[in-house]
DNA sequence: GAGCCAATCACATCTTCATGTGAATGAACA
DNA sequence: TGTTCATTCACATGAAGATGTGATTGGCTC
């Protein structure tokens, strides 16, 4: 049984929206509010819902500040925006905050049984014309470089241990060959990488481009 | 009529989709390869097609390298990968070279289907795991956006010198000071940060822990 | 089987780093 | 006005790193 919380300022779709979801076998919806405020003071004195449905646009604080305020006092609260914006600040901005789904409010009763049911099995719900937004999120960041590390398998072990910020005897022990062979590698791995100290090769590392 | 493309490189699999595709009123699937040269030959001589459904395993190029091509190319056809791989890297450098979907392989015929019409409608189809993954890319971005960097100006002024690769002696003709200096800076990064190696600074600073 | 290369080890030398100790200046703050 | 702290500089020492010049082994390839 999934326990779901509304906030939702809208009194008839969160009726609505309530009693449909709380005549299904595998779901409950006891607490349907209508702010940010009255949802915190309810979880003072109550369990904490396994989902909530969260409007952005509400009397008092909004929806988003909200999502940040509740995940950091019940972080096992999955929280799915349920809204009519489909800008991409307000998106992103709540993806951030820390939403599990962003649905559209066209979104069908059914559908929203659904993306509940979809969040309890590890997914993402999410209307599609927000998963395209994000998706392009990825796909309008920089072309990706290629790393195309030519180090080999034992080379890139070695750069795994400075990384790690051991000395070159520790990755010798870490590897369980001598500090000279360490020194051997890093020195055809600065000539592959054209560096010529441990520092830079810690930097290409940790920026992907090995 | 929305036309499909398929590269896949295992047989059974690959007709078994074609067949299914091609069968539905509103789908035509004629063109299946194993391989993206092969589909890149195919494109030179006829229509590309409106989707394609791509793996990322496969003989020759991979489907995320053949993803840059192909958008390169034909920058109308929207790719969904179909793979069995669903480690963050492979999402997320397949989303940036330009995939518009990603769906993993256990996804039935019929989900397939309606991936494809969603695609068409504007959305971008994702398995749930796939989706989670996302979102959880934002969440797990932006929350420390200021993590409280007791270092003093001058102080991050060193970091970014040794970030940079520089040597002592660098940094300290960058900022015109001198070497010891330097070094009393470093030595008080080291206290507040609580490391006590070049290396542990870079990789501290590179994590976005500074 | 000659040649190439990854992986291993050794020795030597010079540079750079890490750390301890100490101190002067000047701005900010109570 | 005295204290705190960022910034600057100095000297010293042992540890770690960078670089040069070797060598051996085993796998792969032409």
């Amino acid at each position: 049984m999934i326990d779901v919380g509304i906030v939702e300022d809208n009194v008839k779709i969160r009726n609505l929206i309530q009693r449909y979801l709380d005549m299904q076998e595998n779901l409950s919806c006891k607490i349907a509010v209508d702010s940010v405020e009255e949802m915190l003071e309810h979880l003072k004195e109550h369990d904490p819902p396994n989902v909530m449905l969260m409007d952005i646009q509400l009397p008092g604080m909004s929806g988003i500040e909200g999502i940040g305020i509740i995940k950091k006092e019940y972080p096992d609260i999955e929280i799915i925006m349920l809204t009519i914006y489909h800008d991409s600040h307000k998106i992103f901005d709540s993806l951030c905050a820390g939403a599990s789904g962003y649905l559209l409010k066209h979104t069908t009763l059914p559908e929203i049984k659904n993306s509940i049911e979809n969040l309890a099995e590890g997914g993402a719900p999410m209307s599609p014309q927000i998963a395209r937004k994000v998706i392009e999120y990825f796909s309008a960041q920089e072309p990706q470089k290629k790393p195309v590390s030519d180090l080999t398998a034992r080379e890139q072990d070695i750069v795994t241990g400075l990384v790690d910020g051991l000395s070159y005897k520790l990755i010798a022990d870490r590897f369980d060959i001598s500090i000279d062979t360490v020194r051997a590698h890093i020195r055809n791995i600065y000539k592959k990488l054209h560096v010529n100290s441990k520092a830079e090769v810690i930097a290409k590392s940790l920026r992907g481009e090995i």
